[in-house]
DNA sequence: ATCCTTTTTGATATTTGTTATCATTAAATA
DNA sequence: TATTTAATGATAACAAATATCAAAAAGGAT
């Protein structure tokens, strides 16, 4: 795959954030360094570097897709409410194909375990209604 | 909720298939008992029956939800290839809650395990291309 | 039953995130 | 340098989901 400026950026701006951040929010970021830059090819080059296994694309609940430029395995929580996503330190890994009676004829890969909860904002929201 | 028939008809359908389907998918089956019911009627029914805990909203990769009759807690596995989800058996449960060291401030409820794989389908698919 | 209020429905328009198209530009190769 | 190949920017097209709204259905009061 060709290194291009705007693939380059992309994936260094992807890096730094830890916000696992959706297309659009990324696209915002990455204009302050190219300017001229599309829409469109955020979202090619996204889909290129998760194909090449690059970054993430987390298809977790809400519309948008987020991405993750950290491919060490790790464990997210999603909030219910806002749909931000956060990593989340877990005890070393269970192995996922282990936990498997039946798996119905599939071939198993791969097992995630995906966290719900209320986000540290989302939780002082909450507080705020009650009183 | 009122009991409408529209309203009984999609939560009987959607509980005597074990294919996760689409509202779509869905909507097709409704229609052979109640021809004249609108796409949106589904689309509206099963946001409240989920809203309501009456069934769950699937939200994995790939384009459309998918909707489950079938609240009792149970793991999921999502073909990589269709997109298919099927229901896994799995050793009784390891408490999520117990796996996370660090929670990032969230307020964890929930934790499953999410399953990627092939389907019998897409495995046979695989081979036919290999010979 | 009749009247009134609330909820739901069907049809369809709108929204929204994403993907496709295509002429132009940039990069790689010979 | 010329030729091929890939990537880009602008924007159209697409598809799933949601919003709108008049009409119909359901429920409650009298
Ligand atoms: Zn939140
Ligand atoms: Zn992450
Ligand atoms: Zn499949
Ligand atoms: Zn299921």
């Amino acid at each position: 795959m060709r290194i291009t400026n705007q693939r380059e950026i992309i994936l260094e701006e992807l890096r730094r954030l830890k916000s696992h951040p959706t297309a659009d929010e990324l696209y915002e970021v990455v204009k302050k360094r190219l300017p001229r830059i599309s829409i469109a090819t955020v979202y090619r080059n996204l889909e290129r570097l998760s194909e090449a296994g690059m970054i993430h694309k987390l298809e977790y609940g809400g519309r948008q897709k987020r991405f993750d430029g950290d491919v060490t395995p790790h464990c997210h929580v999603v909030c219910v409410k806002c749909g931000r996503v956060s990593d989340v330190e877990t005890v070393p890994e269970v192995d996922a194909e282990h936990l498997v009676v039946d798996s119905r004829g599939y071939k198993i890969f791969d097992g995630v375990i995906q966290f719900e909860g209320l986000c540290p904002k989302c939780q002082l929201l909450e507080e705020k209604k009650i009183n």
